[in-house]
DNA sequence: TTGTGATCATCT
DNA sequence: AGATGATCACAA
């Protein structure tokens, strides 16, 4: 997505965050990208960060890759979500990247992870590969803070694999572990190198990762909050 | 080149 | 089918 239309003024608010959200639910990625002078590629194949983008965008999220809250007057992270039919999240959900060499002695509080998820606005869309992207709808947003329980969840896996990769155990994880949290790759390709620490404090070049939050994760934020249709009962 | 935006493409 | 590891585009 490229250039476009004049940006959207970053929101004053939560308040008024939450009524532009609010506005998009229900449209159409392909109405709102015309509203904003871009047009909805065919597949996300080779714009897999479109959707995100265009809502960012869309909410007057400051633009730019850049370590803060899409929203820094707020401290709002947002995050679309695609989900099925069910309302049931289709993808994990990138946390950010693993800043391999300084992951010793890092403690959850205060932890990039713990500051981002914070506060996280939640806009669900419609994830299904086989409906054309411009023709997929918003859905109603969502801004979330994590329950005592959430937070002790993700903090437990963040200290369980922060814990692994501070003594250099990097190559040890897995994306198996952790029940919320996950570490996976993050990188270009298989080739992408970034310098860690072995066991022996001894530096070397290994792929990029990153946290994720795991589907199974967001399903249950998103079941606590909306009034969804049973998984049983549908198929 | 790195971090943010993520989804794709296989494998089990 | 669901999850893991691989991958794509763009901005700074």
């Amino acid at each position: 997505m490229s250039a476009g239309l004049p940006p959207v003024s970053p929101p004053e608010s939560e308040v008024e965050l939450l009524a532009r959200a609010r506005a998009l639910a229900g449209r159409t990625l392909g109405a709102v990208a015309g509203e904003h002078g871009v047009s909805a590629p065919p597949d996300l194949r080779r714009a897999k960060g479109f959707v995100g983008t265009l809502v960012e965008r869309a909410l007057g999220a400051t633009a730019g890759s850049r370590a803060e809250p899409d929203f820094p007057a707020l401290g709002v992270e947002c995050k679309t979500l695609p989900v099925d039919a069910r309302g049931v999240p289709c993808e994990s959900t990138f946390v950010c990247t693993i800043a391999l060499e300084t992951m010793a002695g890092a403690e959850w509080e205060g932890s990039v992870v713990q500051r981002k998820l914070a506060k996280v606005l939640w806009v669900p869309v419609e994830g299904d590969r086989r409906l054309e992207v411009a023709r997929r709808r918003l859905g109603e947003p969502l801004l979330w803070s994590p329950s005592s329980a959430e937070e002790a969840e993700l903090r437990h896996d963040w200290e369980e694999l922060s814990g692994l990769i501070g003594r250099g155990g990097v190559e040890q994880v897995r994306g198996e572990l952790g029940r919320a949290l996950q570490v996976r790759p993050k990188a270009a390709g298989s080739w992408s190198r970034r310098r860690a620490l072995d066991a022996e404090g001894a530096f070397f070049a290994t792929l990029p990762r990153g946290f994720y939050l795991r589907a199974t994760f967001t399903a249950r934020v998103l079941q606590a909050h909306y009034h969804l249709p049973g998984a049983a009962g549908a198929r």
